[in-house]
DNA sequence: CTCATATCAGTAGCACTGACATAT
DNA sequence: CATATGTCAGTGATACTGATATGA
């Protein structure tokens, strides 16, 4: 089992998971038309409706005008909506439409069952201290949270 | 602190961890040219060389021709080169090439930086834990290693 | 004036499907 | 024959820069 042989690093470790993530949430998700991260958006916009497409650029390290065009492909698919807010008249708030709430039930116990397999011959003690250790290194590397 | 209220998923977790390196992985590399995916290639071809696209492939969840794309960028560049495997004719054998593994020389004590300032404050027995759990669900999910 | 938000235009890298040739 | 590898062509998503308009 080869140890430690040129410190394959955790850089590596969290990309190589991320990617497998994506693969398997993309097969997933076919039936529906849309991607990995356009469902993404979607579950955090379930958390916090009322967001703007640039809160979700910063949380996502992302420039505001890549998230501008996936928040476009979400609207172009009914799946969002956007209204000026009367605060801040140059803010579009985003929240989901009935149909984005419907996809994003449709694959809720899937996405569950995922997580599951991922985990699996973990202990729920392993489990708890991944999150939290995942939750420390994304606040370690970056701003972005608001 | 809000608790687990909709249980924000460790596949969410595991996105952000990776959209953060790779927003700083990013602004490292663009010095040299190159893109996060692309340094990932080269650290894995450095560990193994004599790897064929095809291979790169399955270990990264991706169809043969995302990477072929990423390995004729490579080649345009200069950081490897091919070579025809005398023992099966159909496969081109990817090595390193002096400038690739100049690039990626350059930039290892800055990687090892960005991976430390990633889990400052963890204690190296939650780090190690970290990169046992994380190699486990890339294995459970996944066929592809070869 | 400065900053944040949104948008328009253009470009590049990433990833897919389908088709095809070649070697095992 | 079936399978694996590599390649060509075409398409769609992702992500960037730079410029512009508008509102706080």
């Amino acid at each position: 089992m080869a140890a430690n042989e040129h410190s394959p690093s955790l850089l590596y470790a969290v990309k190589q998971v991320e990617l497998a993530i994506r693969s398997r949430l993309d097969d997933l998700l076919r039936p529906s038309g849309i991607t990995a991260l356009q469902y993404t958006a979607l579950t955090v916009l379930r958390r916090r409706e009322g967001l703007t497409a640039a809160a979700l650029a910063r949380n996502s390290f992302v420039a505001t005008q890549s998230m501008a065009d996936l928040v476009g492909a979400l609207q172009r698919q009914g799946l969002i909506d956007r209204h000026r807010d009367p605060d801040d008249r140059r803010r579009m708030l985003i929240v989901l439409t009935d149909a984005g709430r419907a996809v994003l039930e449709r694959h809720d116990e899937e996405v569950v069952a995922l997580e599951r397999e991922m985990t699996a011959g973990l202990a729920s003690l392993e489990v708890a201290a991944l999150r939290t250790v995942l939750n420390r290194c994304r606040e370690n590397l970056g701003p972005a949270s608001r």
